[in-house]
DNA sequence: GTTAGCACTCGACGACGATGAGTGCTAATC
DNA sequence: GATTAGCACTCATCGTCGTCGAGTGCTAAC
């Protein structure tokens, strides 16, 4: 298996197999790897000091670095890229079915995806992710208005992607139903199928009017289906195992540990980091994306890693979901993990 | 305004002094506060020596300890609470109006109140705990089922306390008009103002067998009814600013960083202090409660302490809302801080 | 091209003493 | 009898110093 046919590649197979151990005794030990530790942990029959010439080639590439004069070596964010995209061995990337993750059914969407986040911090020992979709709703679907109490109507809203809205309205005196009924037919009529750009200024005057003494009433619905329409805000990220962050000492040194978990809580920075996969996503297939180190796209994070999928349930609901570690996480495993939960989720929604 | 009529402690006036001495002192800096440093802090023109004597009391009587042999004294759990329930000057709770904190108006309760926790985090450099309000919802208020698209059914449910539930529903096949009219009819007779409990399996029975062919729906329905009218599990926890912690040395040593960061993360654990803290305002007076290491309702909290408040929105709408910091927190700010968020959430609420 | 050998670098670790804040106790003072 | 000065003692903190060992680069031999 391992012989891929062209291997457009600056390193001969040498230097590879010794990128290769650098990188997985540091992805296991999480200590700088010397000469000695390669020279057994291969099959090559090399002794340290040929190793040694080979890193030290391998170092003014700029795939390996030493954290201080006369230590073992560590990866660089590219030696890493290099390893996930060309060394990583087959078996690495199928562990994937090894454990079963199981989502429990549940009605709600933002609960199965909390759970989801859970599951994979749980599983991989990482920070979970997990973006709610951004929804492409443009046009009004339904519109009722029902009286609840006596001075409270209740507008119903429904816009494409089945997001459903709800407003109470209270009103200053008691509406008969037949009132509500014109009101209805009147607003159902004009507004039906419309965008919130076909919702213009010259057809809510003519509502208003229409509408007689209820101008408020209309006002109320039509703010309220503005929003339905709108809301971007509605962008919710839920995160899982933030504290797994702790494992990895690397991490924690000097103020780096604040940073992370304030970068955990901050919306606008998770977002950065969500988007990025999105947008990578829309243009290409639909596969996982690895960001390491600078990478990344949010600035506090640059001694993680994250890997990311994109989720996709139909019509047009797509949100990410992310695996966010240290730079020297098992990319294996977390590849494998979210394979396996991507799988679940498209069990579990792709039922149309 | 010192001098209360009755004081039914153990301690002189003069102890009290120095114990409130130590106290203040050790908030200020988080070191031991030895006799010397008494000495000059307080009015009382005592020298360090009797200082001591008094200190080798209030130890003896559990007020202050010695983290080691012949370093300076600590306030233990003990001494906080006396130190909050009879020490903590009127100005100190009073600091209260100082900085205005402005929450803006929004539509949505849940936005208001992440927003309260994210000020009170950032204006106490604490942790924020606000819980969604347990909500008293035991009948049926509103229920209206109508036609989306030709096989899809929308139910909108109304609980007490205005709670609103939609379901989705998917038929077979098309149902026209003048049977959702008469399902609705049904419906509504039979279910509205109903509690769950009298909605029990003879009821449901008749109604299906009344619906003839759509009993599907009807079960669908009903189910929904139940949801909305349980939905316990609905109680959220927002937290902001847990990495606030990381302020506090005394908090992160060894492994307590995982343990409290971890709580933070889970749902369990905080319902626990919510809970005590409503139990508690549910007896008694609506006051803020103070629970100071120990006490804390959370094991993995016994080196904090948390300030809560209840908050009441009508129609048995209670949440509550808490500030977590380590036990040598400011308690007046704390305090302080929290009764003006209070005030102004009852501003916002209390229009009824 | 590979390897053995060697001098060198540098962080980690533990021992050591100095420092200083703070104590408890005793005896003198008010 | 309460207060205070004085003193010996404790103990955490901090910087210094030498040791240790993993690891390197370089040179010379294979």
């Amino acid at each position: 298996m391992a012989k891929e046919p062209e291997k457009i590649s600056e390193l001969d197979e040498r230097k590879e197999k010794i990128l290769t151990a650098v990188i997985r005794n540091y992805l296991e030990t999480g200590e700088p790897v010397g000469s000695r530790t390669i020279s057994k942990y291969t099959d090559l029959k090399l002794s340290s000091a040929t190793i040694r010439n080979e890193m030290s080639d391998l170092e003014e590439m700029g795939y390996i670095f030493q954290p201080h004069t006369s230590s073992g070596r560590i990866p660089t964010d590219k030696g890493y890229r290099f390893y996930v995209d060309n060394l990583m061995s087959d078996k690495e990337r199928e562990i994937q079915e090894r454990e079963e993750l199981i989502i429990e059914k549940a009605d709600k969407l933002e609960a199965v995806l909390k759970q989801a986040a859970k599951l994979l911090a749980t599983n991989t020992n990482y920070t979970a992710l997990v973006s709610t979709p951004e929804i492409h709703r443009n046009k009004l679907k339904f519109l009722q208005l029902s009286k609840v109490e006596s001075d409270t109507l209740l507008a119903v809203i429904v816009v494409e992607g089945n997001i459903i809205k709800n407003k109470m309205i209270h009103t200053e005196e008691e509406i008969d139903e037949d009132t509500i009924l014109k009101l209805n037919l009147l607003l159902n009529t004009h507004l039906n199928g419309l965008s919130l750009e076909e919702i213009n200024l010259g057809l809510i005057t003519l509502l208003k009017e229409r509408a007689g003494i209820h101008t408020e009433i209309v006002s109320s619905v039509i703010d309220a289906v503005a929003e339905a329409i709108r809301a971007d805000e509605d962008l919710e990220i839920y995160t899982s195992g933030t504290t797994n962050m702790f494992k990895y000492p690397e991490l924690m040194d000097s103020g780096k540990a604040t940073d992370i978990i304030n970068t955990f809580e901050n919306k606008e920075e998770l977002e950065k980091i969500v988007n990025a996969s999105l947008a990578e996503n829309n243009a290409g297939k639909n596969e996982m994306q690895v960001y390491i180190g600078k990478e990344m796209a949010s600035p506090a994070m640059q001694d993680c890693s994250v890997v990311t999928a994109t989720y996709d349930l139909g019509d047009g609901m797509r949100g990410t979901i992310g695996i966010v570690g240290p730079k020297r996480m098992d990319y294996g495993k977390a590849m494998g993990t979210m394979n396996s939960l991507m799988k679940q989720l498209d069990e579990i929604y792709k039922k149309k």
